[in-house]
DNA sequence: GTCTATATAGCGATAGAC
DNA sequence: GTCTATCGCTATATAGAC
């Protein structure tokens, strides 16, 4: 825990106080005593700054997911215009632009990059109605954009087996955190997680495989075919 | 909200509030006023029955995960013991055993199924240490079992590679909860989100489909072959 | 086993001095 | 902008009557 650097402005300090304490223990389980002294800074200066605890995380997402999903698109929109005229664009740079902003943002993260990654998932499972919309939000234009594009890709695919097989993408982001703790190996999860953040581009590498050959395979789900189980 | 019925035992209705309110709210932002209320019980009982909050956390998680583990391990045994002598098991029945009782159990669940994917969803993220090593333990012998398994269906991967997949596909599962509620169309989450696992078998399948191919995918990563990226 | 009543502690938020 | 002090509330947990 080194002290908090007092240059920084109180507003950033207390951001990233909370981006490490929400990933660390969840937002309900974290306090704004701890946040506060966590950026040594006063107990009164988060309603000063952010108006509520709400507001203090709504900054730590806003700060996060703006300029994440909007490098994504923007490495869309490269592929696109790289794409041969009428072809779609390659699966492969496709699923990397969706991953490399993803594992830039880990890597650079304030959170030692582990923690920053249990929050983008725990975002996932966030029950507070609030803040799912402020999620949902962020990501929309990402799932729309690039759904597309992977449907150029693998046309034969219902829109519903499409949008499952995109979620299940997400999976995979959501869970390369907990890759290391359950670990049959790892004794200490947080040091076999570091360790893990390390070796985070080969696994972004078995990750773009996987993802690839499941986008690729042929539709289970034909339209109009009816009920698929007995 | 039915009311609870009397005639069954006040420890099991504390546990069933205690799902449904886990799986809706999270359980930091669950009170124990409030489960107690659900079960129309007194406040003392959860401290009477369970010793503490934790307690009851322990009671909602250990009546599902030993059951959902033990049944997948009894599948895993009939697809290896179905299999011809000296050849893997049937990768898809291998997938189908993780799958099946993962799928019934939330049709089941007391909770509304679609919360009750999100409450096990959120097990992987569960930051409390001690909770964490109780979802672990259950999960260890499923994670061995099932890797070793599709190994034999896939050997030319690394132990490292297998393992980052396993947990790929472990990842598909925890999202399947948040499938509707990220859709681009669904304007009420909850709502679109019950009609999906209407759906759940056809998910499920999507599921099977998507994750086979990422398995049977030629590995990324050569052991011994040096650093993956530039 | 179930109840009421309460102890003890921590929470988010704010008023007002500096 | 930052501080102290405190309000009003809710939480978990328990003691003790029934």
């Amino acid at each position: 825990m080194a002290a908090p650097d007092p240059r920084i402005d109180t507003k950033v300090r207390l951001v990233d106080a909370a981006e490490k304490l929400f990933s660390e223990h969840g937002f309900a389980a974290t306090s704004l005593r701890a946040v506060t002294a966590e950026a040594g800074a006063n107990l009164a200066a988060v309603n000063y700054h952010f108006g509520s605890k709400e507001g203090l995380v709504r900054a730590v997402f806003d700060r996060r997911l703006g300029p994440l999903n909007d490098e994504r698109l923007r490495l869309l929109d490269e592929c696109e215009r790289a794409a041969a005229p009428g072809r779609p664009p390659e699966l492969d740079s496709v699923l990397r632009a969706m991953t490399l902003p993803w594992a830039r943002m880990v890597k650079e993260s304030s959170a030692s990059g582990i923690q920053f990654v249990r929050l983008l998932g725990r975002a996932h499972f966030e029950p507070d109605p609030e803040l799912r919309r402020l999620i949902v939000a962020s990501f929309r234009e990402v799932v729309r954009r690039f759904s597309a594009a992977i449907h150029r890709s693998v046309p034969a695919l219902s829109q519903r087996e499409l949008h499952s097989r995109f979620f299940f993408a997400v999976g995979a982001f959501t869970v390369i955190a907990d890759l290391p703790t359950f670990s049959l190996f790892a004794v200490d999860g947080n040091a076999a997680a570091e360790e893990q953040i390390g070796g985070l581009d080969t696994v972004v590498e078995h990750m773009i495989g996987f993802l690839r050959a499941g986008f690729l395979s042929p539709p289970v789900d034909v339209p109009g075919r009816g009920a698929l189980l007995p």
